[in-house]
RNA sequence: GUGCCUGUAGCUCAGUUGGUUAGAGCGUCAGUUUGUGGUACUGAAAGUCGAGGGUUCAAGUCCCUUCAGGCACCCCA
């Protein structure tokens, strides 16, 4: 029996395009979180179990955890996500950081379950957490990051749709206003949850199953139908949540996101999220997943025995951004790394070394094709390598000190100099 | 974890109601007199038909099991 050549279920080898790929979507998520004046951080790729036991659900850390022990009896997990890992690290030092913290990362993280569209096993996400801010600042700059990276990207504010919502006022709206039972709040959050992905008469009907009341449930899809917070009934609005939710959005109109608006289906699934929640959506209609999210989660930090500070984050999975990326057509032709491939004309090896060497120290990635082959197959093959020009380097040339620099795109070919060669390539490093 | 669909050359796929030695296109490699590519022509390599078992005189084709992949559910970090 031969070995498989394919990765492990759910994950990808990344073949130098496709690591290309992920180079230029992290600069640009990089360059977009430092330039709010985001600082990068990391963390290791294995947690203790029990950090994850104290904050999530059971099912999540039973069956969709990496988990095993080590040789020395402790249980270990592989993080399946990165917001415990930074809690840690900031409890770890709550004393001595200086507030307000603004810290991004992009880890790989894992999961176990089988894999589909946009969600495998392993997969990279950006992660961006403002720490100790309260204020509702805090909310307003992470979605103007989330927006600025989509723009940054080339998309437009159409193409997405930044849906806002409100954990406290789904409590206020289910438990004080409509008083419904734990029963029924669990049901009716889960059922809000699925509003965009089923029919609208499946989700009329298990309304009207959960509520059991004519006028609640009419108030809840009309809520959920208008996407206006002047629909809330009269008695809660003046309620705190809703004058958040109010003005965040207008500090969202005014500071340019156009693609925000209120939407009472967003839940988030995890149970740490106490504020403001929010999920961002392709507005293709057949990517109807939730593309990422994020929202404030006040109480994690203080899970580390320390007093809590008050978080607001999202994180970004580079699998739905590069489909989204892809179904809008924003991915940009990438271009080799290296700019020249030398092709030696007769037994020149030696000899062309010190030329060679000297282009490197000019700032030109250069590869020399060592296969010996007949000068068309050397040629075809830097073409099909992608790679823009190639340099014959033979006696002639080494006499002379002028190389012929072709152009494999446009078929043109010139003799040049070294320094010339390194100048005009020089260009297009700067371009780029 | 549950369900549906799919596995034939590196890739995309043909392959009749089971019937000789499993095909094509693209790609790869070589050549068309060795200092110049994308075209053309010639030739070559390349498949345990996902794997294992069964039915049959005979299985790529039918049955079972299993593995892998895709999609949906569950869940969502």
């Amino acid at each position: 029996m031969s070995l498989q050549t394919q990765p492990y279920k759910g994950t990808r080898d990344f073949y130098p395009q496709d690591k290309q790929l992920q180079k230029y979507m992290f600069g640009v998520l990089r360059k977009v979180a430092e330039s709010f004046g985001y600082l990068e951080y990391d963390a290791p790729i294995l947690e203790s179990l029990e950090i994850y036991q104290a904050k999530t659900g059971e099912e999540i850390v039973n069956q969709q955890l990496y988990t095993f022990q080590d040789k020395g009896g402790r249980q270990v997990a592989i993080r399946p996500e990165m917001t415990p890992s930074v809690s840690r690290m900031v409890a770890a030092k709550r004393q001595e950081l200086a507030y307000p913290l603004r810290w991004y990362s992009l880890p790989n993280l894992w999961r176990y379950e089988r894999p589909q569209a946009g969600r495998l096993r392993e997969h990279w996400q950006l992660n961006v957490d403002l720490f100790g801010v309260e204020s509702l600042a805090a909310d307003h700059e992470i979605i103007q990051i989330a927006d600025a990276i989509l723009q940054a990207f080339g998309a437009h504010s159409n193409n997405y749709v930044i849906r806002i919502n409100s954990r406290q006022l789904v409590d206020l709206y289910l438990k004080d206003y409509m008083k419904l039972s734990d029963q029924q709040v669990y049901q009716t959050t889960k059922l809000i949850d699925r509003w965009h992905k089923i029919e609208k008469a499946e989700f009329h009907q298990h309304a009207s199953e959960i509520l059991n009341d004519d006028k609640l449930y009419r108030e809840l899809i009309e809520l959920m139908e208008s996407k206006d917070l002047g629909t809330l009934p009269t008695e809660i609005r003046n309620h705190q949540s809703v004058k958040d939710l109010n003005e965040l959005m207008e500090l969202l109109a005014s500071s340019g996101v156009k693609s925000a608006v209120f939407d009472f289906s967003v839940i988030r699934g995890m149970d740490y999220y106490n504020g403001i929640v929010f999920e961002v959506f392709d507005s293709k209609p057949e990517n109807i997943r939730s593309m990422f999210g994020g929202g404030r989660y006040d109480g994690l930090v203080g899970l580390f025995g320390v007093e809590p500070i008050a978080t607001v984050g999202f994180g970004m999975g580079d699998v739905t951004l590069l489909r989204f990326l892809e179904a809008h057509k924003l991915l940009p032709k990438l271009e080799p790394e290296t700019d020249v491939v030398v092709i030696l004309i007769g037994e020149v090896y030696q000899k062309a070394q010190i030329v060679v060497k000297e282009l490197r120290g000019m700032a030109v990635n250069v590869a020399v094709d060592t296969s010996t082959r007949k000068l068309d197959s050397q040629i075809k093959n830097a073409v099909k390598s992608g790679i823009r020009y190639c340099l014959f380097i033979g006696d002639e040339e080494l006499e002379s000190q002028t190389f012929k620099l072709r152009d494999l795109q446009k078929g043109e070919e010139k003799s040049l100099s070294l320094e010339q060669i390194a100048s005009s390539l020089a260009v297009r490093h700067i371009q780029s």
